[in-house]
DNA sequence: TAGATTGTTAATCGATTAACAATC
DNA sequence: TAGATTGTTAATCGATTAACAATC
């Protein structure tokens, strides 16, 4: 059954199932159940079965999932199919690195231009990627209908780039900056990649790790 | 009041309050309330003084908080002063980006080296940071003591490396591969940043949003 | 003092887990 | 058919929000 509207905890985990299921898929599976799922990703049998329920009947009683077709539906519900058109804004080393590295058409979007005030770089392309002045972004934006914007730009513009994407009608920005951009935006949709964030949490999870031995030492010692 | 578990979701909030009393520190403000705050990051009032609850008390009733000390207490709470050690392990285009761009020292991580088996970068330095054989990674991490390992080496590597790494008694992981490599290590922290899982995600909330708006013109023209 | 705002307790809301009938 | 496993409903658990006494 079709929930109306779907959490954010279930949509972050889609991803997770469509990189296992395209892994088992290399492998050669062509079955698995929500129980080998479960044990593979670290998930409870329910919840698995849980989250897929929100977009459909995916799989069989008595069964389980066919990888393949598990698989291409999962892909469907992330609009695989939607060929989103991506521009990125800003060519330094991230930029670069996503440029260069990062596969965009696996995941079913396309990533038409890239924009920089580097003068040296504008006019060139780079893995099939032309390379635009940032004075024409705002008119390429327009004009192409682009759908998201990687922005991966110095923090300092940042929300001065976002602002004047969004009031073109952007969809959506993949936010590579040191800068939170979604206030006063409601209705943009902004996905942060922040970097000292996650580092953050995890500095956290090892500082709370020592110091739970460290009171267990403690109470061992008593 | 101190908790003694506290929820991912608070842990995942605070580096956001964390920037953004940065931010109102460059800008000069000295106090600040949690409805201020609320308006600034999208929260609630509420949710915003239950999170900093967890750690202490840092505000002032009929005042607010005060930007410095309040940014300080969350830095510490986030393990900003404990130095762990960090090594990166592949210096592919992200592992250089990191390496050039993104200052560890800042959140007080100490990245102190990094590993290749490219043959041409050994030995060399980038940013500061020596760049090692990939054969002494291993050596280096037990006698270095080195806390957390940045992975960003080829996906079909990972989880190889990342086995050996937690076998030698390294603490965390920072996970830049395409690959989930907790499982089945229980104890090892890992921190994913995983672009394609982001990707998908907000591909999926653009579809969700052109439907909803599908729908909703539907509905108009009724 | 009066006004403002915290820290915390209680109420609500939502997400996860358990259980099981349906059925392949 | 018997065994297995789904999809879904109900129960539990946890997180967010609301309310308010404490107090600066």
């Amino acid at each position: 059954m079709k929930k109306v509207k779907i959490s954010n905890n279930v949509i972050r985990r889609m991803p997770r199932y469509l990189r296992k299921l395209d892994e088992l898929r290399a492998k050669g599976l062509n079955r698995v159940s929500s129980a080998e799922l479960s044990r593979e990703l670290g998930l409870t049998p329910s919840q698995i079965r849980q989250d897929f329920s929100c977009f459909g009947e995916f799989g069989q009683q008595g069964y389980g999932y066919n990888v393949d077709s598990l698989r291409d539906s999962i892909a469907l519900v992330l609009g695989a199919d939607r060929a989103y058109k991506a521009i990125l804004v800003g060519i330094g080393n991230i930029g670069r690195a996503l440029m260069d590295n990062f596969c965009f058409a696996e995941w079913g979007i396309e990533l038409v231009a890239a924009f920089d005030v580097d003068v040296s770089a504008i006019g060139t392309s780079r893995n099939g990627v032309p390379v635009y002045s940032a004075e024409e972004l705002y008119d390429y934006t327009v004009k192409k209908q682009v759908d998201i914007a990687v922005l991966a730009v110095p923090g300092a513009v940042a929300r001065d780039v976002a602002r004047n994407l969004t009031e073109l009608g952007i969809d959506a920005i993949w936010n590579f900056t040191n800068v939170d951009i979604k206030e006063p935006y409601s209705d943009l949709i902004v996905e942060n990649m922040h970097f000292s964030d996650s580092l953050m949490a995890l500095s956290y999870y090892i500082t709370e790790r020592n110091e739970l031995m460290a009171r267990r030492e403690a109470v061992g010692n008593e």
